[in-house]
DNA sequence: ATGATAGTGTGAAATTTTTAACAAATACTT
DNA sequence: AAGTATTTGTTAAAAATTTCACACTATCAT
């Protein structure tokens, strides 16, 4: 289940610790809006609700960004974050599955802004192909091995009901793809060189509906 | 960041545990569908993508559920854990933010087949407010903390900008919300009895990226 | 019945991850 | 220029989580 990752000096890299560093990169640049230019790993730790020692373990993972006695240069951290995620260029992303998920994705510009552009949009559905959603048209998802190749796409994003994701996926893969993020709620094979990601946010209504289930049965909320 | 969860033994339960079982409970009802009766761990682990100790661990923290020599049996298996997450029961939420994403959850029947019903959608923007999106008459925002009440929601999930987040977050909480889902890319804060979790899609991208480059610099592409 | 096979539940071991502690480095003050 | 404040990077300790290993229970075949 946790792939484990390596850094260059092949130390084996948590997975907790690339989800904090992506928070890091959202909290500097909101630190960075505001105008600041330095910040410690203790502030910053407050911001991200973390530990400082955790933040500090985890940089130096890839490198010694902070200095001591000052703390880190935000606009610096934050760019030698991304680089060491490999965030400082743009993605190519491929969307599969033009539902009512995909198009809130295709519509949402956040991806964009973080460095994913998405190039290709696709669907089996054919009242849906030829339809233009976010400026793109959508092509059927068969042809999607020459598309990618086309559009030199990396990364593909399955937004298709579950019984669907694995065709998805077996495009995808057949097109050359490097990585696969499934936001359908099911798991999906895919040889051993190939990235996946599940995105499943029904976990965290289950996970909070439990919470709050522990905290009724303290009588936390009466 | 991780908050500790305790079962009704007191015991502390990993997070990991939570969204490891919100996993099976999808696996077991695929399975259901296909129309097994019965699983042994090693089997739905392989399904699950994780170790079959794991999975008894995890189950162990509820209860006894299997039969030695025979395994879970899936109907009951998939119960008993729905109902140790509490979710033997259908949770109201309301939905704060009407923009792309808002309106896909809004639309989005799998919410309800796991048992959250959302009862009210609530945006700022005046242009917004009156439109009805999937069935849902739009309410202002400033309503909230009357609304809840009224609707007699637990759940409050955000799908405002980030920069509206903690506004959102403050009617909710006024409201008596319960737990608060966060899909705006941005911390927030909360009294210590409320259920914060966050909704973040972008780290999996992230995430993604990362592991591909990594591969890349191993020359598995090439 | 009895033996063989399958498979859970669980305590102990191994591993991973987090936290604490502190030496080393920088800046600021006098 | 020396002393004091900070704050990093890193090693060591602590805590949490995962995996192993096996006793114990059920089923099936003979």
């Amino acid at each position: 289940m946790n792939k484990v990752m390596f850094n260059l000096k092949n130390e084996k890299i948590p997975r907790a610790t690339i989800t904090r560093l992506a928070l890091y990169v959202q909290q500097l640049e909101a630190l960075e809006q505001k105008g600041e230019k330095v910040i410690s790993s203790e502030k910053l730790a407050q911001e991200c609700g973390v530990n400082p020692s955790q933040i500090r373990k985890d940089l130096a993972y890839f490198g010694e960004f902070g200095v001591r006695g000052v703390g880190y240069y935000i606009y610096e951290l934050k760019e030698a974050i991304k680089k060491s995620l490999g965030l400082d260029r743009v993605w190519n992303v491929v969307l599969v599955g033009v539902g009512n998920l995909g198009r809130a994705l295709l519509r949402h510009n956040v991806l964009r802004k973080r460095g994913f552009v998405i190039v290709g949009a696709f669907d089996c559905d054919p009242f849906k192909i030829g339809e233009e959603v976010a400026g793109l048209e959508v092509f059927c998802s068969s042809t999607l091995p020459d598309k990618i190749q086309e559009l030199n796409a990396e990364i593909g994003i399955i937004t298709t009901p579950p019984e669907r994701a694995q065709r998805a996926a077996n495009y995808l893969i057949k097109g050359g793809i490097k990585g696969i993020v499934n936001f359908a709620p099911t798991r999906i094979s895919a040889p051993e060189n190939i990235v996946v990601e599940y995105v499943d946010f029904i976990n965290h209504l289950f996970s909070t509906a439990f919470q709050i289930s522990l905290n009724q049965s303290k009588g936390l909320y009466i």
